[in-house]
DNA sequence: CGATGAGTTGAGAGCAATCAAGATGGGTGG
DNA sequence: CCACCCATCTTGATTGCTCTCAACTCATCG
């Protein structure tokens, strides 16, 4: 994959933000987290951030981190021997990345947008753990919501058709969005889609070009407007919602 | 679907195993727990069985309990409104049914062979997890394990050819079966499927037609043996392993 | 020994993958 | 500022895998 490098090269790795200003202070592993707790581990916190398109941890790779994404969206990845992709995983705000107690990444992480990343070392940070109830209680909550949201995730490789798995994704995002506000989606709603169409592919089990004809047929029906390539405009959220073969209330956010 | 019943017709409740003797002592959520945390559970626990084919709840059911599996298979289950169904979980023994603080179950537990349960009303449950760090720690390492598992799913549904899938699927099981004598699988591997061709179709997002074809076409080239309508034989492990697409090591053990 | 549920096999249709050109448009350099 | 470039995206033609519909076999059980 080709990767545009800036005037820093290799990922930038400074001390900033505190942990006052933190957009995700209340979502992330340390959202439960009281002010003494968090005194420990703004000590021990670095951030990191990645441009789009770069690597973050190879599969098979020694990992001595753990992190909480801050800003933007990364992916895990899996592969099989002769090349296929299939997309595991989509960290985004607030999402942790990486399992205190284990050695070695399973899967290939990447930054899809510019990613930004408070880490802390895995040694220190299973320590605390160790100490501090509140993350892995935190912890536990985030990943029980991670398998909800995997066994969503399922349902949708393994029985939706294409135009489903398309109008599925696509509600799935208005959702997100949504909720960042502290709202509930409906009507219009204006998208710009943090992935590619190859990576929208690997995400849904199809190919890139099924993904585009989809996106199409659902532009010819009047369900979605597209602006640019990454705009997209779904004219009406429950609409689209009933052509993403889900029960009414369209099942759990992320 | 139809169940046969038994004298007794609903699910037996009775309070029979004492910790010592139970076979998932050092797999289960409380595999973590002292002589002194397993007085607390033993007092509040209550044993309950099932006959293969009755569903353990019902989505979208108020459920008051949370349970170990001690014996036998479940499913968990999702359902599109026009009634395709996807299997979103497997549940083998030691393995935790239903999640703490959530009121209603967001899907259908089914026996799939007769299981037996060690069950603990939620509230009391969520008590003692909150005051022994033990229980939560456990439980999140299960959930991240459970996590691992349901992507390797993710890559089985999203990518992989229906002969790919039974592959998987068969080499999955044998594995599973090793592991349970602390061995390694390797050469010849015979087996019992818990499952009908129609649940391994709902675990693989195959139709039972499809399942039925791809176990044939392995018969025919020698990859097992079938013997009646639940025995397998794994002629060669390492040759089917080479059948499922996935790199060489084989991924992760359920 | 029919009835029943589970599994197998066959023929045909349909949906998404594959192979192959084009179109678009965001970014760069002249 | 415009024109070109290249990655990204779209569209078309064809293939092929899996689903669907249907008939049939097999084992089990009253």
């Amino acid at each position: 994959m080709h990767v545009k490098l800036n005037p820093v090269e290799r990922p930038s790795t400074q001390v900033t933000l505190s942990c006052d200003d933190c957009p995700i202070r209340y979502r992330a592993v340390c959202a439960n987290c009281e002010a003494g707790d968090l005194e420990r581990l703004e000590a021990a916190k670095y951030d990191r951030s990645y441009q789009a398109g770069q690597v973050i941890v190879w599969a098979g790779e020694r990992m001595d981190f753990v992190a909480s994404m801050v800003s933007g969206v990364a992916s895990l990845t899996q592969a099989l021997e002769d090349g296929r992709t299939q997309m595991v995983g989509l960290l985004l705000p607030s999402d942790f990345l990486g399992r205190p107690g284990r050695e070695t990444a399973p899967y290939t992480v990447t930054a899809v947008t510019d990613v930004s990343l408070c880490c802390f070392r895995r040694k220190p940070f299973e320590e605390m753990m160790a100490h501090n109830p509140r993350l892995p209680a935190r912890l536990l909550e985030m990943t029980l919501d991670e398998l909800d949201a995997a066994r969503e995730w399922l349902m949708l490789l393994g029985r939706k058709s294409a135009r489903e798995k398309i109008a599925s994704f696509l509600s799935i995002l208005a959702r997100r969005e949504a909720s960042l506000r502290h709202e509930r989606p409906s009507g219009e709603i204006e998208l710009t889609l943090p992935l590619t169409r190859e990576a929208m592919a690997d995400y849904l089990g199809l190919t890139l070009e099924t993904v585009s004809r989809q996106m199409s047929a659902l532009k010819r029906d009047k369900l979605i407007e597209l602006r640019g390539k990454r705009g997209v405009v779904l004219v009406d959220y429950e609409l689209l919602l009933s052509e993403s073969g889900d029960d009414a209330d369209g099942g759990l956010v992320h």
